[in-house]
DNA sequence: CCAAAAGTGTTAAAGCTACACCCATGG
DNA sequence: CCATGGGTGTAGCTTTAACACTTTTGG
């Protein structure tokens, strides 16, 4: 077979969740060479098939189990691979730490890791992450994010919990609930959660599910 | 020769300068087919011999003269020749307009056009315009970005007849002055600018002129 | 001395931060 | 009745918005 010198063209994708109090992200094992038993992020070879956002979800779905997710793309790099002219489309996905189901029995071992203490990964996998994650923090305060992370109903103390882990500090809670209710992005529902001896919790809800890409 | 079914990649690049009080964006008339005939972002097949960014880079010198321009990433998209697997590579690019010197002996008529009022473009390129200028507009108000719209130096005036193009709404001129010197990311030089018959304005340069990219 | 753009300060309104007590519930 | 987390208001401070007159220059 000759060189192969058509360019490839593949997907990472930096799926993220808070579960622990802590932003989490989804690592998989590499099973072969290059960076081979390094922890890496999960991606996959595009084949021109279905569209790179098809590709990069079909991947989130195979590792999470979990559809309808909020995706969203980080950059572009070329080059990676010295071999080949290569292209790689890295993209963010934020899920639901409660709906995912990782496939633990798998070859690579599909695993979270708190993005504030990562060991080196293969490729420049550490830049990519910080990237992600410092996009999430940076639409927190002007975008409706946060829906990605959390069921459809939820406490503002879970919102609040979300908002922590990936600022990385600690919020005054009636400052955080008056903020959050005059900035029209979430609504109050009809309903409250009874969790243990204590008040119950109003469920909120966000009211634009949509996306928000500058 | 067969049917080519490996992966074409390509950039496309948005060029924006602030001339006349507005903001433009650099367009070119196609010369071949498809959508022949048409204005069009500039752009290019990529062979694997250089980096994406050094693509889109070459690219803009060759319309604009320019060198040591701002370019940023907008974003990557496949699928938009139907005949072949194809990706292309969304960048915008921000030039000073007094640099610009335009191949307008070229086949294609490279010409400036107002990004408020630009006619149906080939593929979609109108959104991918709308994209960019949405971009810089959300840019300038936590970031250094207009650097790459200005010269080195420049007055106040100036820095915010470029904040009036790009957000389309007047400003307050002693309110913008308290901003930007508040804001950190602008200084003064110890020179002034004599132009006409009033007082000479203060020159300043930004602190940085580093892309801030999220 | 006139025209033209540059430079400057104050006041009111809005938004943000810090902070402590009462409420509803289960056991 | 007690322990637990949920819910609320206010005062000081900072930030933003609105607004008009004086300065420097060239002709």
């Amino acid at each position: 077979m000759p060189p192969d010198t058509s360019p490839s063209v593949a997907t990472i994708v930096v799926i993220l969740a808070v579960t622990d109090g802590r932003l989490q992200v989804l690592l998989v094992h590499r099973t072969g060479p290059p960076e081979e038993g390094k922890w890496a992020l999960p991606g996959g070879r595009w084949d021109g098939t279905e569209s790179l956002d098809a590709l990069a979800t079909r991947k989130l779905v195979e590792e999470t189990g979990v559809a309808d997710v909020y995706l969203e793309q980080l950059f572009t790099i070329s080059g990676l691979d010295p071999a080949r002219p290569s292209v790689a489309v890295a993209y963010f996905a934020l899920v639901e730490a409660a709906k995912v189901r990782l496939r633990e029995e798998e070859a690579w071992h599909p695993a979270w890791q708190p993005v504030d203490a990562l060991p080196p990964l293969a490729f420049d996998n550490n830049r990519v992450i910080g990237q992600a994650a410092a996009r999430v923090g940076a639409k927190l305060d002007y975008t409706n994010i946060a829906y990605g992370l959390l069921p459809e109903q939820f406490t503002l103390r879970e919102l609040q919990a979300v908002y922590e882990a990936i600022l990385r500090r600690p919020l005054d809670r009636r400052n955080f609930r008056k903020r959050m209710l005059s900035s029209g992005i979430i609504e109050a529902t009809a309903e409250h959660r009874r969790a243990g001896a204590h008040r119950p919790a109003q469920l909120f809800r966000f009211i634009s599910r949509e996306p928000v890409i500058l």
